[in-house]
DNA sequence: CTGAAAGCGCTTACAG
DNA sequence: CTGAAAGCGCTTACAG
């Protein structure tokens, strides 16, 4: 019923020549073997008019390779309204896989639900791809450990529970912003700092708090209180926790504490920022109740393109180490911090 | 040097059975081909020890099927700033191919770059896909009509200058929601409307003008003003035509426009929505100098789901006709607009 | 219940 | 300069 596409066989019959010379002469490796212009021309003519078009599938099996980046979130996309967008990331992926020509494939199957069966069928798409990007912070142990027993070229963007040498790993060093905030709120004329973080185990959150404990060591009276969840949940408890600590301006370490947080101002009727300065030490840009906050970047654009290029040495079998592979942040001036006003 | 993967004849080996059986047990066809729970235990261990994974590459040649769903945009994504991002859509498109059971393939490299090939051998990466979604309106008419011509299974999102009968396209209705913005100016008492818009040759455009004509229309003593891109070319030309048309509210209906009328307006130093009430009707949620505009908004997700949907039967064959599908916008109210103050 | 064979559509030595 | 053959790693009738 469906008109069958015209195989290479079917250009060589039309064209009076071997399948061989179609491929030959279609892909363009002239320089390797030689062959008489007539005959290119004639194959050429075939080609078209046959509307040929090579499957790639078969191309790939004889090559080895795909020309193809896999891509696996950790985490969910869904439901929409979800903080942990990965599109930042897929935007610097994807440019950066345009210039090393490459396509990039959007696993969407779970692998949770893909480890099921015994000799860990699921993984196999990830064949499919010549290497992979993984994007998540401590994704589960086990399968991460199930996908680097496969020895597949992988680059995970976040951090992993595993030593930094035997995995590639992109993250950002949260230290040098985290001081620069630190700092930006002291020039103000702030002295009295929050800092409110869910889960200090983490270690990008332990860098925060370094970058922000090395600006107030360095300032005269400057003191630092940490704000845990709990003292979100009642409104008296926050309202306390700053005033007895006469803070003036916080810095949010936690991306999960931030509708919350929000909340919690709101209702306390802090106006932002002539009551209360407020620095956000990780932000979705795509959710933000401030037009121009003052914020820290996380350039998931360019840890994509960092990811991508690692990668591609990997691939390449230029790279023989693993390493955990440091991208910059950015320090933002807004408008929900000012100058300290007793 | 690197240590080939274990392939289904080493397993066989290993199991001492045939690659064909292999096949039948690490596919879970016990329906098809009864197989003795001895043989299939021994296969099943022997990929275990192995860790064996099928080649996907080999599975799609013979199957004749990839379960990839391509992904192709016409408008480009960068710089970063550009206002066409496509990642919306790619949004409903993930997550309806997860539920299809369908991998997303983005195509990076640009079809004009493609073309250039006598037999149109860029295209043959569209062959990799089962089917692919393509995106932007009004795409080179060249470029559409070769892929069109490769008979792959095809949709776009967006308009396109070819019959609505030859190519499946999925676009919004802007009518019912250029409407409702128009009513809900009216309601708050406005009556002299500016309508905003580049080209009003574009089929979109013409759409939101009837809508908004239709409830200027039904009110009365409406009267509505059109302003193209020259009026916002000088500050005093803008200025006078607000003023001598009296206009106390603005709908944009021009993406292009959205940053050179903001612009304008600022240095007009009119007040929103207290001097000049705004509604967009299209916006780039991600680059709003509003927290809530008076909006219309696109939908994108639902139009990727829509178009996956339909993409997937397309594929399936269940299709024979092509056609236009309309997805309903939504009006959403702000606070850009407010009742009308003489 | 299992094996041997053909074939998916290509590329690449290897002969001539 | 070109053809015949082997092979990439699978699946699926077809025999037994």
């Amino acid at each position: 019923m469906k008109s069958k596409r015209p195989t290479q066989a079917d250009v060589a019959r039309r064209a009076g020549v071997s399948r061989g010379t179609v491929s030959l002469v279609l892909n363009q490796t002239e320089y390797r073997v030689p062959i008489s212009t007539e005959t290119r021309e004639r194959v050429v003519a075939a080609a078209q008019e046959l509307g040929y078009m090579p499957n790639p599938v078969a191309q790939m099996l004889v090559r080895g390779t795909t020309r193809i980046l896999g891509f696996y979130s950790f985490e969910e996309t869904f439901p929409y309204s979800s903080e942990d967008f990965y599109y930042p990331y897929l935007m610097g992926i994807e440019r950066e896989a345009t210039n090393q020509d490459y396509n990039v494939l959007l696993f969407t199957r779970k692998l949770a639900e893909l480890t099921q069966n015994g000799y860990s069928d699921g993984m196999s798409s990830f064949r499919l791809a010549d290497g992979s990007i993984l994007v998540g912070n401590y994704p589960n142990p086990i399968i991460l450990e199930a996908l680097l027993k496969e020895g597949l070229p992988l680059v995970l963007i976040g951090r992993s529970t595993f030593p930094t040498n035997v995995i590639d790993t992109i993250v950002n060093d949260h230290r040098p912003c985290s001081y620069a905030a630190t700092r930006h709120l002291i020039d103000l004329g702030h002295r009295q700092l929050g800092f409110i973080v869910d889960d200090l185990n983490l270690a990008y959150h332990k860098e925060r708090l370094f970058g922000v404990r090395k600006a107030i060591d360095e300032a005269a009276g400057a003191k630092l209180t940490i704000l845990s969840r709990e003292e979100l949940s009642s409104l008296e408890n926050f309202r306390q926790a700053l005033r007895r600590n006469e803070i003036s301006a916080l810095l949010c370490a936690d991306r999960k504490l931030f509708t919350p947080m929000i909340e919690v101002l709101q209702k306390l009727a802090l106006r932002i920022p002539q009551d209360l300065s407020l620095v956000f030490l990780v932000i979705n840009t795509w959710n933000m109740p401030f037009t121009t906050p003052t914020y820290v970047k996380l350039n998931r654009g360019i840890k994509g393109k960092v990811a991508v290029e690692r990668l591609v040495q990997r691939i390449a079998g230029t790279l023989d180490g693993h390493e955990q592979i440091q991208v910059p942040c950015e320090f933002v001036i807004g408008n929900t911090t000012a100058a300290f006003t007793r």
